[in-house]
DNA sequence: TACATTACTAACCCATTGGTCATTAACTGT
DNA sequence: ACAGTTAATGACCAATGGGTTAGTAATGTA
């Protein structure tokens, strides 16, 4: 509605020195979602962010105050700013509890694991030591609500009497560990992995059957 | 024996450029593992490795002619070294599969998860994309062979009857699995837990658990 | 066409760091 | 004691990269 030149696409000559103020901060988040999650935090240079979203360094400097705050900012877009929408998910959702977990790791998957956005976990524990101010950005921002999320769904195994009563602490851990493993296996090329042709979905229907086994769930809603 | 000075502890007024060729590479070792595994591969500066273990940056590449070789040093001498014993001890193993995967876990922490050593899986993890020189070498140094150690496990088990028959390269990764995520929380203090004071040992145990159960281990070497 | 506004750029600053090398001083044998 | 050997040093180099800013050009208005 307001972009005067039809967005630049990648082949067009690209006309030096356009001004496109509405377009630039989508498009500097996503160039610095892709080279975060494939090079890492400190390994990107801003400049290439820059370069990869069609403007100079001093230009996205005029956006982001900072490298810290367009990292912030890329965590909030794909991260931060969904859960709303996944608590509003559990509210409504109607199956057993063994059911719910194979659902949601698949739903992992398909709005995570298989998305860029998988990176960024295994970015940020991989970079922790060393920006302690971005950990504890992104274990407030994500972190503490996804294992708010987890808990409910054990909570509400429990109280349906599927899930046999646990340590709620542990079993987040149990159903979340998989996960990070997966986003980390993920985030660089099969490293830990004995096969390259690993099928990770598949992975995690095995992880949800195993820890269903082992959290004593009851297939129906039966008593002890 | 042939260190006239005697080992200036750490106390000592540290008398400069004493001579003490034997003990250096020991030292630089130890303080490079230090050092990587707290604040990560290229967070390390040479120099402050150098510092720690008590000499000058020129005398480290004295030692070793590069920081990469400096860093795969330190790799062999905590973990490639190491396989041997345990492919022995495996050999020598007597008890049940279910057994074995506990003690695995156990003996893993206790030899590594609880060590510095633990921080190494996660620091190669956490550089693969920009080293893949490193992570080259510590696949084919370190995490093939544990795979092919955990896999010798599980086909134990199933040749004794114990374990149902299953894809072994998913096998291997069930296990593996637990050990990398423990040694990331490790890594990162614990960032994605849910409470500080987790106890990691009894989360082993409990996956071991439900990993027998996801893998249909028979308690005793019954038939199917 | 002339002017004001501002999105944008490119050159610059400066702290950091892997690696080198000429120099120095600690040992050795005689 | 003295020369020869070599372990150890620290000053130095070149490349890198986050952040700044003086200036440039695209746009709107009249």
């Amino acid at each position: 509605m307001s972009t005067p030149p039809p967005p630049p696409a990648l082949a067009t000559p690209a006309p030096r020195r356009s001004r496109r103020k509405e377009a630039r901060p989508g498009e500097l988040l996503d160039a610095a979602l892709d080279l975060f999650v494939s090079k890492g935090y400190s390994a990107t240079k801003v400049e290439e962010v820059a370069r990869q979203a069609g403007v100079s360094k001093g230009t996205l400097f005029l956006y982001f105050p900072s490298k810290q705050e367009l990292f912030q900012a890329v965590v909030r877009h794909v991260l931060s700013s969904r859960f709303a929408e996944w608590d509003l998910e559990l509210d409504s959702y109607q199956h057993d509890t063994a059911t719910l977990i194979h659902y949601c790791y698949e739903v992992w998957w398909q709005r995570i694991g298989s998305t860029k956005a998988c990176g960024l976990p295994h970015l940020v524990m991989a970079e922790a030591h060393n920006f302690p101010e971005i950990a504890a950005f992104y274990r407030q921002e994500v972190v503490l609500p996804g294992n708010r999320l987890i808990e409910r769904v054990l909570r509400r195994g429990m109280e349906r009497g599927e899930l046999a009563p646990l340590d709620l602490d542990y079993g987040v851990t149990l159903v979340l560990a998989p996960l990070i493993f997966c986003a980390s296996v993920k985030s660089t090329g099969g490293f830990c992995l004995p096969n390259p042709d690993f099928d990770v979905p598949r992975f995690l229907q095995m992880q949800a059957d195993a820890l269903m086994h082992g959290l004593g769930c009851q297939p129906r809603g039966g008593a002890t």
